[in-house]
DNA sequence: AAAGTTATTCAAGAAATATTAAACAATTTG
DNA sequence: CAAATTGTTTAATATTTCTTGAATAACTTT
């Protein structure tokens, strides 16, 4: 989840920033909407939007977001100190998913967001992974083998989802680390090396699946 | 369900329009009364009806549709900037079927469009909800077990309702408070654990079927 | 065999959840 | 309406579970 924080007070952007981050979002800030529009806006999953900003208006940032397709679903909650109606009402109808006034609290701020963020990211669809007699169900996170439920942790159970998502490639320990740890925490090499090793024992007689390509990383091999 | 406003600010009909599309109703806009009066009304399931317009009033043009045989049964709702006792009254005793003043939030008239939508489409259905000899009444708010009344708070109830409706699914702490709590109420994450479990040990013996999932939330396991 | 890479083990401690209790809020009762 | 009851939230603490990375052993490759 990223999120791109718009904001000329720069005092604000850093707790705004440092809250969400420590909740786990991807954070990043610009401090005007000219800024703003020189990044790769396309990429963010929700923009915090500052309506009262120097130069160019959030209002107008906004609008010309929603007129772009590679924007125009990106969902947007605003900022603002103003509270007069009239502005809120046009904030909604450029299609802005939420309104925050100033001053608000970060609780409220977080969970907003996490209200968002729930409800933008797709109901996931219930693709069936597996392999054989091991079965993983994304809803219920639990992997079965011969009908026999296998006790994963978080990141075993994200570990063998990546890698029966990846059959028969061979993923480096960068892409496995991105992709179960995320773009925010730093392990070693040696760390997903042990968790393989905890994972390959836990899902016997399946580990052996795991291939090990001394330089390159591992996959699963069917 | 297909909406048709009727206010002669533009402003404010693009954002009801914008708004309540939004939610998945159709909705149609025209600017007067004599416009409106010239579309097909009987096609609308719902009018929003401002009072105060240039020529003809909406009571006026109300009074026409509740005249009209094709029309009569079509609900409306009143927007009005007045707020004088009086002009209420006259609106219900036309067949108003909800008032609203404006200033309004959008939030607002979205919840009483849906409140008619529901009242005017077929009552909804019992669905039965349950899991052995939990069995749980929507409409009575009540659980019982083994035939036995259980006493449940509101959040407990909502919550075992939540379980039982995805049964077999995954939450996130997320997912639940959006769900029990609404976007506008903000708990911590653990005052959703405290609350599962009140939950859990009100209903045993199935307490146990509410189980954790470590970093991923909570679910109902058959 | 030397160098480079991966496997294994394990103790420290990090992270997540459960439990408890206290304070606050809402509702009911007298 | 005040008192009593019931319900809810949160902080604090306890407990459980999981993860990490160092150390070292075991492979692989050249």
């Amino acid at each position: 989840m990223k999120i791109l924080v718009v904001d000329d007070e720069k005092d604000l952007c850093e707790i705004l920033q440092f809250n969400l981050e420590n909740e786990g979002f991807d954070v990043e800030v610009a401090h005007s909407a000219e800024d703003a529009l020189e990044m790769d806006i396309a990429s963010y999953n929700l923009i915090l939007l500052d309506i009262m900003m120097g130069q160019m208006s959030g209002f107008k940032m906004a609008s010309i977001l929603k007129k772009d397709n590679a924007t125009k679903h990106i969902p947007i909650i605003f900022l603002t100190a103003r509270d007069k109606e009239n502005d809120m009402l046009t904030g909604f109808s450029i299609g802005a998913d939420d309104y925050i006034s100033k001053p608000f609290s970060i609780k409220e701020v977080v969970a907003r967001v996490r209200a968002v963020s729930a409800r933008t990211n797709a109901p996931a669809l219930n693709e069936t992974v597996g392999f054989k007699s091991l079965l993983i169900d994304i809803e219920k996170k639990e992997v079965k083998i011969e009908g026999e439920y296998v006790k994963l942790t978080k990141t075993e159970f994200e570990l063998i989802l990546l890698f029966l998502q990846n059959k028969n490639r061979i993923l480096s320990r960068s892409d496995i680390m991105q992709k179960v740890w995320g773009d925010e925490v730093f392990v070693t090499d040696r760390t997903v090396d042990v968790n393989i090793a905890r994972l390959r024992k836990k899902i016997a007689p399946y580990g052996k699946f795991i291939v090990t390509k001394q330089s390159y990383g591992y996959g699963f091999m069917e």
